[in-house]
DNA sequence: TATTGTTATACTCTATAACTATA
DNA sequence: TATAGTTATAGAGTATAACAATA
């Protein structure tokens, strides 16, 4: 009768341990990388020049705005990235990754692809690109719009 | 060319931004239950009489086992569940959730179910059971044995 | 006056280790 | 000696608020 145990049929239960797997398996990973996770996803969002203003990208990682500066300090130091005063606002900061910080996140992304199919592993191929699918569509619904810069939208960015 | 952001191609972050979302859409219904999320977990295993001892009940949520201590400190507190020794190996302790627990639980899972569907909106109804049996899957097989006292089986529970 | 980012402080959460009682 | 649980302490992580620069 204790077959199956009643807090797997609760989503926020599921969630959190295939979360925290994963996070636990990525962390071999990302231990060297300032910030971790954080750091890794900072890092992307700098790469693809989708760093309009560390609020607007605080705000699309799930972050507070004094983690972003924390955050960036130790992978400026580490000179994986670089800010400098937006022109157009020179409140903002433009946000980029240098050399150095692309070619890291070249390697560590071809890690992390291993790293996620070993977190995925459990399932069958199909399902494994069916999760993915499902979690991004209800990740960037839910979150804001498609385009990073569409919140305050004076300019494209 | 900024169209398809580069973090989202990201299972970690899309793993982040839905389990965020998660807890913060159940915030509203759990704020008043002794421990948030965890608290109804171990509410629910408690109810559902899996809670063998609290180590093992410990390792399936996910958490430290003082944490565990603080986490029941405050439900038994609240009147919500009772612990008494294992009569069969008295340094354990025995959850069990009281009549005020069970029915607390109930109000409170159908408040939950509310807030799931609500987190899963942006998703079509076969998609959302979808998601909700990839999760679930992914989430047992990672974690351990279907068997919530398998892993020291001295006896069934 | 409102906003971006920084800094300083305080608070919460978590992990570590020491302790008790049982085995 | 080893384990379940508790307690105390310390550390990491996080949020709050005050500040400087720019709009």
């Amino acid at each position: 009768m204790v077959s199956t145990p009643a807090v797997e049929s609760d989503l926020g239960w599921a969630l959190g341990v295939v979360f925290r797997g994963y996070v636990r398996a990525a962390e071999g990973v990302l231990a060297d990388l300032p910030g971790g996770p954080r750091g890794y996803q900072v890092l992307t969002s700098a790469t693809a020049g989708e760093a309009c203003s560390q609020q607007t990208l605080a705000h699309r990682l799930g972050l507070d705005k004094t983690v972003m500066t924390y955050l960036i300090d130790d992978l400026e130091r580490s000179g994986l990235v670089e800010r400098r005063p937006d022109p157009a606002d020179r409140r903002a900061r433009l946000l980029s990754a240098t050399d150095v910080g692309k070619a890291r996140l070249a390697e560590t992304t071809e890690s992390l692809r291993g790293v996620e199919e070993q977190v995925l592993a459990p399932l069958a191929a199909p399902e494994r690109d069916l999760l993915r699918d499902l979690l991004r569509k209800l990740a960037t619904r839910q979150d804001n719009p498609v385009d990073p810069c569409a919140e305050a939208e004076p300019r494209p960015c």
